[in-house]
DNA sequence: AGCATATGTTGACGCTGTCAAGATATCAAA
DNA sequence: TTTGATATCTTGACAGCGTCAACATATGCT
């Protein structure tokens, strides 16, 4: 109550009402995400870093459920901005584009581990929890994937008998795959990133192209 | 204290001690596994549903991080001896013994998803709490995979001109990724596997076999 | 001005993992 | 066979968690 002042930097005066805590509470989400990871982030130290009480984020998220998926939900918006801005390249050829897709995926994976594991981890996809709000930005970005496999597999630079959400979901596999094994430090590790998407690149384009 | 007995079946004497705790939690903690998830999965309630008081089970676990090690680690065992059967199979050629590897590894994963999570999740391997009794069974199995793929290259199933540790990582990575992807319910069906493991097998090896 | 609503607070509940201290059984040595 | 160490199991306690209920205060509309 005393100390709420010295807390909340952008208010000129200090009131009981902090005018932003929604957003205030997002950012100080993602930071601790990031420090912590899921399972150390908690609605109570979250409160408490932000300097509220610890029921006061209920006022804007009904649950921890629905915090989790505002997170992941700008963390889908960031990726599919990335994604379009490699796809939008037009000096680049189709293979070095789609090579530069891969590493980009799989850095993004390795930079925002905690993010990442909370995008496409369990926690939120598992037994429906993911929100309407989440799931229409998520789902988009998952069909713009199988989309860019059809353009690739037009260009001839991936193979055309494959049916193309197949290849999608594999050649997506494959990479959600190396990033969580990467993630989660199981027989993977970030000095080898580079080679294996090159091998993986290698094995799913034409030798042609 | 009085309803023990009922809650010890196989005990001809209700005593003080148990006799056979360990394997029975690790018994019934499969069974919660299975049923709840790890989430799920408490030690207070385990204990309960032994019969035993909740403190119990540190005489035999040091943590509930080493109970669910030891889980994990008889699921490797499982694992690896279904995978060596697979290979042992002489009448198949290489290509169908892949494609059997393959079918099988997404199966044990769509059919004990709760148990493939705890084996290759973050949950025990993510910060280094995978203790080391799990890891003297796990890092073989892993090591296996390199071997057989080595195999692969020479049969001349699998391209020779990539470096067999990354292209054991990306065909691991890919059969990872995809039984994620199916456990965790994101843009794959259960009714899609076998199309999906036929895809990533023709992918993976060359069309002359 | 007054009232509904949005937003903040403290108190409480049951769940969790785990430590400490005490009870009881088992087993080896005297 | 008695004794003492050790293994095993017990209750009590604590802090942390998510979340509900009840209450307080600020904001905004009529």
């Amino acid at each position: 109550m005393s100390h709420q002042s010295e807390l909340k930097p952008k208010q000129k005066k200090p009131s009981y009402h902090h005018g932003d805590l929604r957003s205030t509470l997002l950012n100080a989400a993602n930071t601790l995400l990031k420090e912590t990871g899921i399972e150390g982030l908690s609605l109570r130290k979250l409160a408490d870093k932000v300097g509220v009480s610890r029921t006061a984020p209920y006022h804007h998220f009904t649950d921890k459920n629905q915090l989790l998926c505002a997170i992941a939900e700008q963390g889908f918006v960031h990726w599919q901005q990335d994604a379009e801005f490699i796809f939008n390249q037009t000096e680049l050829t189709p293979k070095d584009k789609y090579r530069e897709f891969f590493h980009g995926y799989i850095s993004y994976a390795a930079n925002n581990p905690e993010l990442y594991d909370l995008m496409f981890g369990r926690t939120i996809w598992k037994q429906n929890s993911a929100t309407n709000e989440l799931r229409d930005v998520a789902y988009p970005s998952f069909h713009y994937q199988v989309k860019m496999t059809k353009r690739w597999q037009d260009q001839g630079l991936m193979p055309n008998g494959e049916d193309t959400l197949r290849l999608s979901q594999v050649t997506w596999g494959t990479m959600h795959g190396i990033a969580r094994l990467l993630i989660d430090g199981i027989y993977a590790d970030r000095s080898h990133i580079d080679e294996m998407c090159d091998c993986a690149v290698n094995l799913f384009t034409q030798k042609i192209i």
